[in-house]
Formats: C-alpha cells, structure tokens, sequence
DNA sequence: CCGTCACGGGAGAGCGCTCTCCCTCCATGG
DNA sequence: CCATGGAGGGAGAGCGCTCTCCCGTGACGG
C-alpha cells in the first residue's frame, strides 16, 4: 500500500483545480466556493492526503514541535548521566510540568520533544536542535541555580521559557512561584500549632527554589524569636529526607515540628519518624511541599505547601506560544502564589 | 542579531566551493580533498551555519524524531483525560521506560515526541502525525489489551514497536516480559517460605501483562495444592493496592502471604499491613512486581519480580531504529525474563 | 453603458537541502 | 604516448508545500 504517498499536485489533478486552491481549503484561509471546497475535500479523502510537514515547515518556518527540556546541573559524570532522566521523570513533580504543557499544546497542535540538558554535550544538542529549526522554541525546566542553558538559549535568540527564575537575570520569559512565602507559610503553620523545637530539611542549594524556600523560612522563623532554625540539606528524594531527618534527629531529638522543602523528603521524614517511634503529627508535626500526588498518598497525608504546577507549566507552554508567533517580544515573569494545604501531618 | 539564518548556499560562497561540496562535508559523505574539507569547515563555523532541518526532512523523508505514545484505555472521559498524562508519568514505570528509550536514541541523533493516546481523537493525531512525516516510527507503550493503536499503525504501514505484547495478533514488532514465569516465581517463592494461606492482588484484567502475572501465579499455586487462591483486583495504584488489601484482610484476616502485581500496590499493602499490626515479612510476606524505585524506598525494602525495563525499553528503540532505516522488514518479537529479586519483605 | 472593485481562482517562484549525473584532472598501465 | 579509470568537484533537478502576484468575472454605482 501507498507505494508512494499523494501530493497537493494528486489532490489538484484530483478535484480539477489547482495546488493553490487546495491548499486554501486545507489551511483554511481566504474564502473558497463552497461547492469547490466540498470537491477539494472528497478529494482530499479518496486520495488519503496528508500534507507533508517538512515541505510546509520549510517555507512556513514552523514546525507546531518545541522541547521539553529537563536542564539539570553544570556538569555530571557518566553513570549519573544514564540515571538523570529516570530521576527526573520519576518525582511526580515532572510529571505534573508535562500533564500542564501537553494540556496547553494539544489545542494548539504543537508537540513537546523530551530532552535532557544534563551535560555540555546535551546543552549544545538542544541548542542546535533548536537551530536547526526542528523545534520552534523551547520550555526549560530547570533545577540547578547556576544552570548555563539559559544563557545559551537567550544568546542564540531563540524562543524559551523558563520554569523557575534564573539565577543570574536572562532576556527570557519564566514563570515561578513565590518561594519565599511559601517558606514563610509552613513556619506560621508550625508556629502556630504550638511548635518550638523546629527544625528543617532544605533541598539541595544550588537550587534557587530551596534557597528562597529555606530563606522564607527562616525569616519569619527569626521574626517570632527563632534566631536559629537546625537545618539539613537534603536532595529533593524519599531517600535523602530520611538521611537528614536520622542526622537532625541524633542532634535535635527534642525536635517538635519540622518542615521539608518537598513531600518527597517529608515522606521519608514521616517513615523515621516512626520508626524512631515518634506519632506525627502528635509527637511532631510535619509540613511538607509542593502538594504532590504523594502528599496523600503519605501515611499521615501531608500538611503541605501547595505549588500550583500545572497551571504554572500551562502557563509556560502560553508564553512561548505567544513569543513563538511574535505576539509577544519582551520578556515576561508570571509569579504564583503558594497555598497552605492543610492535611494530617501538621 | 542573525536577521537571516546563513544557508548552504552562503557556505559554499563564503568557502569559495559549490553547494554539493559543503553538503558533503557536513553530512561526510564521500571523499573531500583534505584541504577543501578544513576551508569548508571554517566557512561553517565562521557564518555559523546550522542545516535546516526541513529542507533535510524534504529530500531524506527522515526527521530523527520519533513518537513515544502511551497509549491508554479504550476511551477515558473528560476529567480522565486531563490526569492521563500526569499518571503516566508519575508511575516509575514510564521513567525507566523513557530512561532506557533515551539512552538509545541519543547516539542514534534521534528525539522521542511525547505523545498520549487515550482517546479516539488522540489516537488519530497520533496516526496523522507520523503520516504527515513529522515522525519517523511510533513506539507505543500500551497498558490496555484491546488498545486500537497498534492495529491502526500497522494498517497505516507506519513503523512501530509495542511494549507488551497486543492481544490480537498485529504485524508489528514487540517487546514484552515473560509475566507468566514472573507469576511463577512469586508463587514458588512464597510457597519456598512456608506461606499457606497466599493471597494475590492483581493488576487491571483488562491489561494483558496482569492476566499472565496472574495466571502464572495460580498455575504454580494449583500445581502445589492450592486450587483457590483468593484475589482483588486493583490499579497498579498504591492506593488500589490499599483498598485490595483491605478487602483482602476482612475475609482472609489469617493470610500469611501476598503476591501484588507491582511494587506500587505491594507498597500500600505494606502500609495497610503495617497499620494492622501484622509484622512484613514476619506475619505476612509480600512479594511485588517490576523492581521499580520504590521497591528499595518501601520499608521493608520489597521483594518483588524484577522487570529490566531500560533493557527492554532500549531494545524496543532499536527494533524501531531498524524498521526505519529498513534493516528490518519482518516483525520481531523480543522477550525478556523475569528475576527474582529477594529483599527483606518476603 | 462603462469604470471600479471585491472576490475567487491559477501560475509560478521560491523555501534549503540532497543526490544523481556529468565533467575534469591526474595517475596508471600497456 | 595514449587509452583508461578512479577520484573529486560542480551543475541542476527536484522534494512538497506556501504565498504573492495576477487575472477573469460579475455586481454595482455614477
């Protein structure tokens, strides 16, 4: 079957009118008869025609494709690198970032190519891919603070969105959530269940986002007397929120309230802490972040500071649209709100 | 800045050689005279030109890019549809899957397209978008048994490669585990521990991997004596594996042992267990399916049935990678073995 | 009755590449 | 010394579409 697949000019010959005509009636512009444009269509379909992308994206300079691109740290060694897209894929965060995207580009018709920007070699990939005009721009969701690929895409002058505010300022549009107040709402939370001996398990550093989850916390923290605040860097994973709550625990074993600066980690904090016999939220009260899928499925359900990420990556996928097709030049920055969500845990 | 992207045609001027030349170069076809191949080099670097994908894709009717389609259900309804992907996606499951696709595709310069196909309306985009040229191949993860995609992509001649094995024949290559042996091992590791009274909750029925998970399971328990081994359905969900085991433990409060057919279910089961007062592997062993993230993260860390599904995954962007070029013309069926993987909870 | 204009349709020039021919040049052997 | 052939380079024909321009037609007003 389809040796050989129809063209505009079978169609054309098809319905006795020329390749101009038939392309009007399949991309809908300007007014065709009617009476013609029901022929091109019953031609279209005994044909079985469908229109060749390469052939219109090479005079339309559009592809309906942009990348997805999970950007990671400066630089990772070799067996990391195999693992990083597992990682990523497997915190429900990430697959929260696609479900919101994909929501927005489907009535769109634009499709996300995934790709992971973990390495130098991976960086010069998706820029060039987006050179090379494969895909028409680009949505970065970045961790890392001091991530290059931005850089390197506002350089390039090419069309991206950035989920989270670059560390250093990039002439590219980024949405991102006020982690500050974020940080500020689960120690009110704390304070305001009668906890004393609090303590808290940030994520990694180098990202921006537990840096300003960290800071808002511990601000509001001192300005209710709490000078110092014992904390624990973690790594945004089951596994390392139980390492640092077994570390905290050894110090601070009075340790009454604690917040973690994703479920993820106040999922493996609730785990020892049982296991050390301590009841949550009774004995401690645990706040978590992000109010993934994971934060009811934890056993208690997590008190947790919600982070709208859907809507957050829906609205990526609108802002790149908008500076795909020009209707928007500048660079924009959209800011959203956290939200206490109050569950079992605190 | 770059106005107007440099073409072939500016290299070869500026490299004082013809447009073929520079072609050959870039895509190192053919010998070039050592010293027009350096001149050429640097035109390219020195106009900074990057080929257009487009007028490639024209001519080679190739693009590199290649859709990975989770393909669900028969039909899901509106409020369904929205959650699909984020589902998808956050079930480990599909990280590795994506991790092991990756790892293929990325030497090969190829890209995945995501894509989500669990409604008549989806399925058909998918088909039209590899008609349409905009992709190479379709790998399809399908969960359903009665899944319509395979046999519209076999029908369309569109090269594609399943994981898991379609219920009704269809002329495509697949991928697939050998769950059947999967079941046995679980039973005759459970039976292997002295568990008397073994119970099961098995993946969705209308998944075809959860009937032969299933039955190899009862088969090994018939031939050992147990002709009836009681059983819940649940979702591949830890919530469902909650529920089930819930329901399980109301009519069968004295069972001593439990095979789920994942490791998200063996989790929740492992909670609910826990909650009752019934010591894992003491009271009850568990014994899970797939050697997934979570199988070490649970406590106790899971014994289960390991599916190698980056192997399988990586074996799957193969097959496709030789349908496209056309080293493959005949179906290919690849199926992998199961493993026991013993931990602490059975 | 003729000029004007809006509307619908066709012709054809690219978009930027690949790839098949063909041509030239030089090394080689009889 | 000339026929032969292989290697390296160029010319040019598309690939399948979009889109600008242009042309014919019929409605309408002066």
């Amino acid at each position: 079957m389809r040796r050989q697949a129809p063209t505009l000019e079978d169609v054309a010959r098809e319905a006795g009118v020329s390749r101009a005509t038939v392309s009007r009636v399949i991309n809908g512009v300007r007014n065709v008869d009617p009476a013609i444009r029901e022929t091109v269509r019953q031609a279209v379909s005994r044909t079985g025609y469908a229109p060749n992308q390469a052939a219109r994206s090479l005079v339309t300079r559009r592809t309906g494709t942009v990348a997805l691109v999970m950007s990671g740290a400066g630089d990772v060694s070799d067996e990391e690198q195999d693992a990083f897209a597992a990682r990523a894929l497997t915190d429900p965060f990430f697959g929260r970032v696609v479900s919101g995207v994909v929501r927005q580009l489907r009535p769109r018709s634009m499709h996300p190519v995934l790709m992971f920007a973990e390495t130098a070699e991976a960086r010069q990939e998706v820029v060039g891919y987006l050179r090379q005009g494969s895909a028409d721009g680009a949505l970065v969701v970045s961790t890392h603070a001091d991530d290059p690929l931005p850089a390197l895409l506002a350089g390039a002058g090419l069309p991206a969105v950035l989920f989270a505010r670059p560390s250093r300022p990039v002439a590219l549009s980024h949405v991102d959530l006020a982690h500050r107040d974020g940080g500020r709402l689960a120690a009110e939370h704390l304070l305001g269940r009668g906890c004393r001996r609090i303590v808290t398990v940030s994520g990694p550093l180098a990202v921006s986002a537990s840096q300003e989850r960290l800071a808002g916390f511990r601000d509001t923290m001192a300005r209710h007397g709490h000078a110092y605040v014992p904390f624990v860097q973690g790594g945004f994973t089951v596994d390392s929120g139980m390492t640092a709550m077994t570390e905290l625990l050894a110090e601070h074993p009075e340790a009454d309230g604690v917040f973690a600066a994703n479920d993820l980690m106040a999922q493996g904090i609730c785990q020892v802490l049982r296991e050390r016999g301590r009841r949550v939220p009774h004995d401690v009260a645990v706040v978590g972040f992000d109010d993934s899928s994971v934060a009811v499925a934890c056993r208690p359900p997590l008190t947790t500071v919600r982070q709208p990420v859907e809507d957050m990556a829906a609205a990526m996928a609108r802002l790149l649209a908008e500076h795909i097709r020009g209707a928007r030049t500048e660079p924009a920055s959209v800011v959203f709100d956290p939200e206490l969500v109050v569950r079992e845990s605190a």
